[in-house]
DNA sequence: CATATATTATAAGCGTGCTTATCATTCAAG
DNA sequence: CTTGAATGATAAGCACGCTTATAATATATG
């Protein structure tokens, strides 16, 4: 049993990469039957919702590499959740759409999300919830400016090298 | 630009992988001076407060599988961030210890640490950012539960197979 | 003592992220 | 038109999680 003590400081870390870990692992138990991997399932998500969108978008949306993408899609294209199509006008994209079975697991998946969602915030007053929810959108917004400002500043630096 | 529209009950997991990401990636621009990787700070922290441990006991304060810890302390004693071991009495454990060099980059570990901290909270009053760690805590508290619920009802179920 | 079970660490193989490099195709400039 | 840059997808190789299996050692039991 892990009982150390950690100053806000360290907990911070630890709690959000605790937190990622566990409802990762909670998508994958409740959502085994689908045979979806969590990854599989955000990229389901967003496919469903608008279809037919090339690789290099959907990596956008995801925000992961499109080389991750590829790969993911080559898992999901096996077990026939999606389907790649040439685009007629431009021969280097391949547009990506859903299976009927995608179509037909999607609203068991939207259940299985409500359910880890309640399980994950049982216990928390709709306040709590509201702030604990605005606190983490903050965050990510946050760390999302600071890295795209360092990335900036990377390549000033390397452009006043050269 | 992701502006996709997601329900609350979708955001909080798409939420929480997104700032788990995020805070990874932050960690490892800041530290990339030091050479480590997220995850090789984490055991490090734990290691500099109690030195000697074994690596299965490490895999429990990291919780994560024994065998992640072997390959990450691999990695770590090829770099001399730590040292195994033999323990005198039982040849099969290893005893891992920080280096020296380990010890004199703790320091600086938890300054970054700090500073990703009031990179990642700024802007959030200290009510917000008190019930923000809260409900943190309270959903890693709540998914371990559940899935150590679910854990069990499978073994029961096996058991009762058998 | 000998054999069975536990424990500690490691091995092998997979999923998902990353970076860096390559291939094919398209588009823009001369 | 041809050359060169940009774009979409993939490849190769690494880090760090996981599960399942194995080797070596300790310990418990007949």
């Amino acid at each position: 049993m892990p009982l150390m003590k950690l100053d806000g400081t360290e907990r911070l870390g630890f709690l959000i990469h605790d937190a990622a870990r566990l409802m990762r692992k909670r998508f994958e138990t409740l959502g085994a039957a689908h045979g979806l991997s969590a990854a599989q399932w955000r990229l389901m998500v967003r496919l469903v919702k608008e279809e037919g969108q090339t690789q290099a978008r959907l990596a956008e949306l995801l925000e992961i590499e499109p080389i991750s993408v590829s790969r993911l899609l080559d898992r999901m294209e096996e077990s026939g959740w999606v389907e790649r199509r040439q685009d007629a006008g431009d021969r280097r994209v391949r547009m990506i759409f859903p299976t009927e079975k995608s179509r037909k697991t999607f609203q068991a998946v939207k259940g299985v999300a409500g359910e880890v969602f309640e399980q994950a915030m049982a216990g928390l007053s709709p306040e709590e919830r509201r702030i604990t929810i605005h606190g983490l959108a903050t965050i990510v917004e946050n760390l999302s400016v600071a890295e795209a400002a360092a990335e900036t500043e990377l390549t000033a630096l390397k452009g006043s090298a050269a």
